[in-house]
DNA sequence: ATTATCTATAGATCTATAGATAATGC
DNA sequence: ATTATCTATAGATCTATAGATAATGC
């Protein structure tokens, strides 16, 4: 990770100690978090990982790249909690569950909330279709499972956009009131998103007591 | 509102047809959601809004007080509705949900997905302050009702943030789905909504006879 | 006279490439 | 020799101002 060869940094060794790709990655990943993507420059983006402009372009063809890093990684880990879980032998309920609980903390856990860039409008460009194509895999394990929940098949498709919804709210909280977010709140959302979908309450008790296992399962 | 004197426009009459100042927000609303605020150079919106760069200056000191009026012109309206509803006679129950009913509508209603204005990260800067005090009101709007629904008063901030995050997801469905949200998506938020905090389906149900009412007072 | 718009432009910035340089590796 | 980084820069773009112009209003 670490370079070896090659001419030395005029601004100092690496912030992250992981490397240049790292460093760049991790700067992207705040200030298009705090400042915006598109009122990001390649500069100040150099700037922040400890480089000079020109040297981003030897790791990556510019910002789109970055970003695309960014979203695939992000979304990586859910997908992969996602499909686990989309057969396993627990009731539907508590794997619902778990799967909300597992996102809410994804999303608001994190040094930055990266979560928000799921939402800007330059994501519409074609150079983002791989990251479209895990989303789109991972809202289907989510019908799949509102429906194993038994919400009637015609209803899962709109059902599901509310559960996903209430789990992604967690973006929107955290950008206004970082502070209200705790322990507390992944799994407050995974209560509502079952309680949107009218799982009994003993369901949703049961859910929380299977979840520890369920999330720590490999 | 039309123009009388001044040198006529290169590029032909008003697109809205209801002045400049009015092109050109319409066209940074569409041009913000569509393209990114920070992506959105004042060229292109003004070729947007049918007049040169330079004549924007003559409205708007730059893109930010632009995008606090479209902001303002958002949020107001759901505040009026909010205001309304805080001390009405009818069940809390039912002019919360009115209030879920309301602005899930006005969110997934207009021309363009103005909401999703609500979470670019360059709303930081302090010249947004008079957005965010107008937020701030709306949400203690629906702290108010939900407590007033029967959650403890301790909980009334976490509660009221899973709510309004429901009904604010509204903007996310419809950044990926719009062809999803039909006149059925704002009344099932806000049974949703209602649901998250144990109301009774009964209070739902009476909820949803009284907004008509609710909705059309003055 | 007043006004809304225009043209022109200075200066700042931004992107992406070309080519130099200062390390390590062999 | 290879590599990561640097410096330098061309060309594009972007913002914001100065001042001209082409209408209406009086």
């Amino acid at each position: 990770m670490a370079r070896t060869s090659g001419r030395p940094r005029a601004a100092g060794p690496s912030p992250t100690g992981l490397g240049t790709r790292n460093d760049i990655l991790h700067a992207a990943a705040h200030l298009f978090c705090t400042v915006g993507y598109g009122s990001t420059s390649t500069h100040s983006l150099a700037a922040t990982a400890g480089i000079r402009q020109a040297s981003v372009y030897h790791y990556f063809s510019g910002k789109h790249e970055i970003l695309l890093e960014l979203l695939l990684g992000t979304v990586r880990p859910s997908l992969d909690v996602a499909r686990r879980l989309l057969d396993g032998p627990e009731p539907a309920e508590s794997r619902l569950w778990a799967l909300c609980v597992a996102d809410a903390r994804l999303l608001s856990g994190g040094e930055t909330n990266i979560g928000s860039l799921y939402l800007i409008p330059e994501l519409a460009d074609e150079r983002f279709a791989p990251f479209h194509a895990l989303r789109a895999e991972l809202e289907a394990a989510y019908e799949t499972l509102v429906v194993a929940c038994g919400v009637p098949a015609t209803e899962g498709r709109a059902a599901s956009i509310l559960v996903l919804g209430l789990v992604e709210s967690v973006i929107l909280q955290r950008r206004r009131e970082p502070e209200t977010i705790d322990e507390l709140t992944a799994p407050s959302i995974a209560d509502a998103a079952l309680k949107v979908i009218d799982v009994a309450s003993t369901a949703i008790a049961a859910a929380r007591l299977h979840s520890t296992a369920l999330l720590a399962a490999r």
